[in-house]
RNA sequence: GGUCUGGUAGUUCAGUUUGGUUAGAAUGCCGGCCUGUCACGCCGGAGGUCGCGGGUUCGAGUCCCGUCCAGACCGCCA
């Protein structure tokens, strides 16, 4: 037998009983006269004593043991005379009376502790030895007990877990595709699923009311911290649904997960904000309302005193950093830099700051006089303390930059406490978006996403301004899920893919198989995808989803573990006609 | 496709601004001592292609060019 007990379980309760324990050597502190073994599994440490005067075969063997060996003890459970209050069974220790070497272990390229000195590097290469630390082991508990809870409400409220296929049809809409060549037919190509989303729609029209499924899903693009190309997500339809229903009953999944998980009691009803507003008030359809700070334009308030920065510029907008009036030159210089980045590439930073005696001092004092300061302190409702940041330029780009800015003095003034959760529901997202490469529309959401009735007229008068009935769960800033009510109707889809620039040809090959069903009594139906990563980062707190993933990819979408994305031999091409010439240079 | 940051001992880093004798620290590793440690302690030791290639120079870890790798970001991600 390999072990009667774990090595987190034992404590005085167990005082006095022989056990058999199994388990990896964590460290060991060799006193001379007698040596501590601290033992370690997935569940906890367990010390290991060792006494010359009392066995000294053993106890020279027990020195001998290196960090990660695999090691079977027997022994008996023992008080402590020192105990270790930092550990579960830190009361009690196992005096031993049999040692067998299980397996050695050369010495570990870091160390297996919490805080370990190993890069993200090393830790990626040797995965199976970062995921023996307890930091790594506990985020993927909390993955399992978020995706068990998961399945365990969706259940209850009668979703039905159904697998659907992972060789699947190349589409030319959205993210790239992963493709996989077809052997047994030459030439042809399966393509692996950037979501489920007609398979679960087909699921409706077969009259599978509830659905859900927690699935791998494949996008060819750029990697980030919270970008894999493989990624999970809890995929979710239902039918005979309008866009409230869907909101009201994912909400019940949003609470589940934060009472369950978290411990927080979530308000019934999360609040919804339209996406235009988002973008006005935040600069972003995915903001973090943990904090205020928003955005005001000043467009009316600036334009025409000689000022050419703002009069030239189509969009002038600012936030207010509450008690930055007392920033100095240098902090305000650096803050000009950092607008000034490649990434956000804004020209300079206006600033204005409302000192404690009530008067007001920018950096554009040359062109606006007191009064018109004034406007701008009530225009933020700016008081004593308070510096306000200025941008201009055009009006896309300059609203990025003073979210992002907006976001960063969140960061730097402690507004955004990984503690606090504020979910909300982003709505009415545009159902276009106008492509300047592509000269066309895009569909910002999927081209199966049903824009709203009363918005059809605009599709002839203007297409951009067509709301869809698409939402998004944002939580701190955090796009955790969306989803959309679909087109359940073969006109309205025809005309949706009209729009998005396909000819009926290139509908029928592609989707054909969709819009044949929506002939045979489509219901009307919608739903909504969730992250599943960046929820579990989220709970976690934190930033890379790499963490939550037991063997992730690097930046560069590989493996460094495996050593993949790599060749293969000539013979698997020829099996599958395939011949690989890459450019010259 | 682009911007930025980093690459020096097994590992994490300092040293690069201002080129100059034998490249340091911590930790890990090896050896010795130590009977209540739990970041054990003390003594000693080994350990380096300064990512790689080229250039400038009397002399390059340090400056220049190229390249590779890693990370963050922009584009991209319906």
């Amino acid at each position: 037998m390999y072990r009667t007990h774990h090595c987190g379980q034992l404590n005085l309760a167990n005082k006095g009983q022989e056990v058999v324990l199994s388990g990896w050597v964590q460290k060991s502190r060799d006193l001379g006269g007698m040596t501590f073994v601290d033992l370690r599994d997935r569940y906890g440490i367990t010390q290991l004593v060792f006494n010359m005067e009392v066995d000294k075969d053993l106890c020279l063997r027990a020195r001998k043991l290196g960090r990660e060996f695999v090691i079977r003890v027997e022994g008996r459970v023992e008080e402590r005379s020192n105990k270790n209050p930092n550990l579960a069974t830190g009361d009690i220790e196992i005096v031993v009376q049999a040692l067998e070497l299980l397996n050695a272990s050369r010495i570990p390229p870091f160390t297996i502790e919490t805080e370990t000195d190993g890069g993200d590097d090393l830790r990626m290469k040797y995965r199976y030895l970062d995921l023996r630390r307890e930091v790594v082991r506990k985020n993927l508990e909390l993955r399992h007990r978020m995706a068990i809870e998961v399945r365990k409400y969706m259940s209850d409220q009668g979703f039905l877990e159904v697998e659907t296929p992972v060789l699947i049809k190349s589409t030319p809409e959205g993210a790239r595709d992963f493709v996989v060549p077809s052997r047994m037919n030459p030439g042809e190509f399966y393509a692996l699923p950037q979501s489920p989303q007609t398979f679960k729609q087909l699921l409706m029209v077969a009259g599978f009311d509830k659905y859900f499924q927690i699935v791998k899903c494949f996008r060819d693009e750029d990697l980030r911290a919270d970008r894999q190309p493989e990624f999970t997500q809890i995929d979710c339809e239902m039918s005979f649904v309008d866009r409230d229903d869907v909101l009201r009953a994912f909400e019940g999944l949003v609470r589940h997960l934060f009472k369950t998980i978290k411990g927080v009691d979530l308000e019934e009803s999360l609040p919804r904000m339209p996406y235009s507003e988002a973008m006005a008030r935040f600069g972003n359809d995915k903001p973090d309302i943990r904090f205020g700070m928003e955005i005001s334009a000043l467009n009316p308030l600036v334009k025409g005193k000689g000022f050419p920065v703002f009069d030239e510029a189509a969009y002038v907008g600012g936030i207010c950093a509450e008690g930055c009036a007392s920033y100095s030159r240098k902090q305000l210089d650096e803050l000009t830099e950092w607008v000034k980045r490649p990434q956000l590439g804004m020209k300079g930073l206006v600033w204005m700051k409302c000192n404690e005696d009530g008067s007001l001092k920018s950096s554009v004092d040359k062109f606006y006089g007191p009064e018109e300061l004034k406007s701008w302190a009530e225009a933020f409702g700016a008081k004593a303390g308070d510096l306000v940041l200025v941008l201009a330029g055009e009006e896309a780009l300059t609203l990025k930059a003073l979210s992002e800015l907006r976001l960063e003095m969140g960061k730097r003034l402690g507004l955004r406490d990984p503690k606090v959760f504020k979910p909300l529901w982003v709505v009415d997202f545009p159902l276009l978006e106008w492509d300047e490469d592509t000269g066309r529309f895009h569909a910002m959401h999927h081209p199966f996403t049903s824009p709203y009735a009363e918005d059809l007229e605009l599709f002839r008068t203007d297409p951009g301004k067509v709301r869809a009935k698409a939402y998004d769960l944002v939580i701190n800033g955090v796009e955790i899920g969306g989803g959309s009510i679909r087109i359940h109707d073969e006109d309205l889809q025809k005309l949706m893919f009209d729009k998005l620039g396909f000819t009926p040809e290139e509908a029928q090959k592609q989707f054909g198989f969709l819009m044949n069903a929506f002939r045979f009594g489509a219901p009307p139906h919608g739903g909504i995808a969730f992250g599943f990563d960046r929820w579990v980062s989220l709970f976690a707190g934190i930033e890379s989803i790499r963490d939550v993933i037991a063997f992730p990819k690097n930046n560069a979408g590989r493996d460094t573990m495996i050593d993949t994305p790599s060749t293969i031999s000539d013979a698997q091409l020829e099996e599958l006609f395939l011949r690989v010439e890459l450019p010259e240079e």
